[in-house]
DNA sequence: AGGGTTTTTT
């Protein structure tokens, strides 16, 4: 027998499967220098060393072994393993091809061993065992319902190749499952996998884990999201974005190196998520390694189950405190829950006992609006009677993150909290402490036009679901009571019981793009769970042929697959590939940073209606006068010259996280740039070429002035009636004259179809950067460009 | 002329 990467591997995995075999052997513990009652895996995990370091260790201890006996065949009977006994096990994730004869490995495991025997020795049990572990958590842990069930999970999990579990808020689901089913043995064959839709979510369980298995974040249990990567070769579990999952599959459509993945919050439904479901379904064809499990709320299970071929469901209790529902007498439209919200704050205050009061409200101006009310009404009655004292919080989405934390704050002593927040509330954050839940049962959700490329914002009842999941804000900590201004008859006979998935609602540029690049030629054929609307995957595919990423065959084309690289959207990508060209790719680089940002605003937004004039002010100063994006140019610039100081960006309105962000965002696109030889240069204070390239990517939104102050589509189509403005937000609303030719970054509806990003672009570039659209656009319109 | 829910990408 010699030495071979499989015979060392297969031994890594037997001292896995058998901890303490290692122990039992007399030579190899003297060689590892280990004491009689140390055990393989508790010398590993104690310092987050893995398998390849085992692995390495081995290959080192075996070759001195075999220097200095001369026979292989006594070390491997000292292992009691034979070759018969079950060894073909499956290399470890990430491997690869062994290098006995690496020097730095071997010398880099002697050094860690070393280390280890000084610090590891003397207190083995308590370090990793219980030790590290503290009381509180250890006892946390205990109390969650999922443990009643452990074993019958773990079985349900062995037995199955995909497992529905279901379960309510506080079972423990998330962090309990992959642990329960690493410490059984199932990641023996590779890592297990956990995505969440939000990267908050995927950060802070690896975060909980660690924690609560004694080791710190990026050794057993670590974490990738974009642009940023808490993983090592000795991770077991790993928590990442859906979206990141998706861009794996690019890379390895089998998933190999997984032994299980887990879609946590499945009934969020959200895009990628979605595009997940999809591509589980072949790989569990193709894998047969690979186990699935589904995660989701109570929502939906049964359908979860058809479409993986009847899946068992499993289901977990929660630990959940009782609430106690009121609902209202009558039903209020759009016009009236406002003052209801309010109303009912008030008198919660005024008759209930400690608590603090969550309110859920559609957006941000209904917040400022109901805070000053509230406030007003409140105000002459403070003090006059044994009454809390009250503090208003707001929380929206683009709150800055210092103000988010606020709400994390507790209260000041006799003090009451009332939360008014939108549904960022109801599943991204969770705010302690609170016993009072207001619902005024409307939420507001984006929809996508794609006939005309319009997103609407719109006003919509919740689902059922939804309003189970804001009532159940009400009790984490301990019993509650929710007030929902709407009838019981309402909820139960006219809510939606299921909301539109965001597949079917949104753009699949992206998503379209990202399917043809893992090789789906047709994707009509995908089986989605709920399939998206075909006119927008027929928008999204003309559009790909348009900035001729897909050839009129619908084939990927050399441009498709070099934007595919960017996690970018692929307008974004495409002005980005097109703009090294053009020599422009400095500036661009800027602007797209700037541009793909979406859930963060560039200037302050905070109580807009008193400080608007000053944010103003700002962006005058900083404003250019061929558009918004050569704006984020000046600004980038001012920002660096300042030494990117944060009370610059106070003086200046602006938020610094978002620029942190920008600066962040550009340094990898830069070396994504790099890695596909696209050159990274600067043409000065030229902007004509900065805004030829952005035709390259939004050619399609062009509007020409019509009247004073409004515009119409260009060319003008009957598909896009009526008249665009320019956002108030924009810098380009203030300026007089009013430009004749704009091109707007993005289009929405809310009040009117407002114009956002805008520059001002001389419509021949069209013909040059994008050849396609305007062959097309001649043929119907002579004039074009 | 006058203001947007929430997420996310090797």
């Amino acid at each position: 027998m010699t030495l071979s990467a499989e015979n060392v591997t297969a031994i890594v995995d037997k001292l896995y499967q058998n901890e303490t075999l290692i122990a039992k052997v007399p030579k190899l513990r003297a060689a590892l220098g280990l004491p009689d009652s140390a055990e393989w895996k508790t010398l590993y995990s104690s310092f987050g060393v893995g398998r390849v370091t085992a692995h390495t260790l081995l290959t080192h201890i075996f070759s001195e072994w075999v220097e200095k006996n001369g026979e292989e065949a006594n070390f491997m009977e000292g292992l009691t393993i034979r070759q018969d006994n079950n060894m073909a096990v499956s290399p470890p994730p990430g491997l690869g091809k062994l290098d006995p004869g690496n020097t730095m490995q071997s010398e880099l495991a002697k050094y860690r061993m070393r280390r280890m025997e000084q610090t590891w020795t003397p207190s083995l049990n308590s370090r990793f065992r219980i030790g590290q572990i503290p009381e509180q958590i250890q006892q946390q842990i205990s109390s969650l319902p999922i443990l009643s069930v452990k074993a019958e999970l773990i079985e349900a999990v062995k037995k199955n190749r995909v497992l529905i579990v279901v379960g309510e808020a506080g079972s423990g689901k998330s962090t309990q499952i992959p642990k329960y089913l690493a410490e059984a043995g199932l990641a023996e064959a590779g890592l297990i996998g956990c995505t969440q839709p939000r990267r908050i979510a995927a950060k802070s369980l690896a975060e909980r884990v660690s924690v609560e298995c004694g080791t710190t974040v990026g050794g057993l249990i670590g974490y990738v999201i974009r642009f940023e990567k808490c993983v090592s070769a000795d991770t077991v579990i790993k928590f990442m974005t859906d979206g990141l999952l998706v861009r794996e599959f690019i890379l390895n459509p089998n998933l190999s190196g997984y032994s299980i993945l887990i879609i946590d919050e499945a009934h969020e439904r959200t895009k990628y998520t979605d595009i997940c479901f999809g591509l589980l379904r072949n790989v569990l064809n193709e894998n047969p390694n690979l186990k699935v499990i589904i995660s989701s709320a109570t929502l939906d299970k049964e359908r979860f189950s058809a479409y993986f071929d009847n899946a068992p469901i499993f289901t977990v209790s929660g630990n959940m405190f009782e609430v106690e529902e009121i609902y209202d007498q009558f039903s209020r439209d759009q016009l009236s829950y406002l003052s209801g919200v309010v109303d009912k704050v008030c008198s919660v205050h005024f008759n209930e006992g400690p608590g603090h009061i969550l309110a859920f409200l559609p957006g941000q101006s209904d917040i400022e609006k109901a805070s000053e009310q509230i406030l007003s009404r409140t105000r002459n009655l403070m003090g006059s009677r044994h009454l809390l004292k009250m503090k208003i919080v707001q929380c929206y989405g683009l709150l800055s993150l210092e103000r988010q934390n606020e709400i994390f704050k507790p209260a000041e002593e006799g003090y009451r909290n009332v939360v008014l927040a939108t549904n960022v509330a109801e599943t991204s954050l969770t705010i302690p402490g609170i016993r009072f839940v207001v619902d005024c049962g409307f939420f507001k959700q984006s929809e996508y036009d794609p006939n005309t490329g319009i997103e609407e914002l719109k006003m919509k009842r919740i689902t059922q679901p939804q309003a189970t999941q804001r009532k159940g804000r009400a009790g984490r900590t301990e019993k509650g009571k929710v007030y929902r201004l709407y009838t019981k008859s309402d909820l139960i006979s006219t809510f939606p019981s299921t909301g539109l998935p965001e597949i079917q609602r949104s753009n699949l540029e992206s998503v379209v793009l990202q399917l043809t690049v893992m090789g789906f030629k047709d994707v009509f054929k995908f089986q989605f769970m709920d399939t998206p609307r075909s006119d927008a995957v027929c928008e999204a595919l003309e559009k790909l042929q348009d900035l001729s990423a897909l050839d009129e065959e619908m084939r990927l084309t050399p441009m498709g697959r070099q934007m595919a690289q960017f996690p970018l959207d692929p307008s974004l990508a495409k002005i980005l590939v097109s703009s090294s060209k053009l020599r422009c790719s400095e500036e661009v680089l800027i602007i797209v940073s700037f541009l793909s940002i979406q859930n963060q605003s560039l200037f302050n937004q905070e109580n807009y209606q008193a400080t608007k004039d000053l944010v103003k002010a700002s962006m005058h100063k900083f404003s250019h006068r061929s558009g918004d994006q050569l704006m984020y140019i000046n600004i980038y610039e001012e920002w660096r010259s300042a030494g990117r100081s944060k009370h610059w960006c106070v003086q200046n309105h602006l938020n610094a996280q978002f620029l942190e962000e920008v600066q962040n965002i550009k340094d990898q696109l830069a070396e994504m740039m790099k890695g596909l030889h696209l050159p990274i240069v600067s043409c000065g204070s030229n902007t004509v070429a900065v805004r030829q390239a952005m035709c390259a990517g939004f050619f399609r939104q062009l509007a020409k002035r019509r009247g004073q102050y409004d515009y119409a589509k260009y060319p003008d189509s009957d598909r896009v009636r009526g008249s665009f403005f320019i956002h108030p937000s924009s810098s380009m609303f203030p300026v007089r004259p009013v430009p004749s030719f704009v091109m707007y970054a993005e289009m929405f509806r809310t009040s009117k179809m407002y114009m956002k990003g805008i520059t001002i672009i001389d419509p021949s570039w069209v013909a040059s950067e994008a050849p396609i659209y305007y062959k097309k656009m001649r043929a119907l319109y002579p004039n074009f460009g």
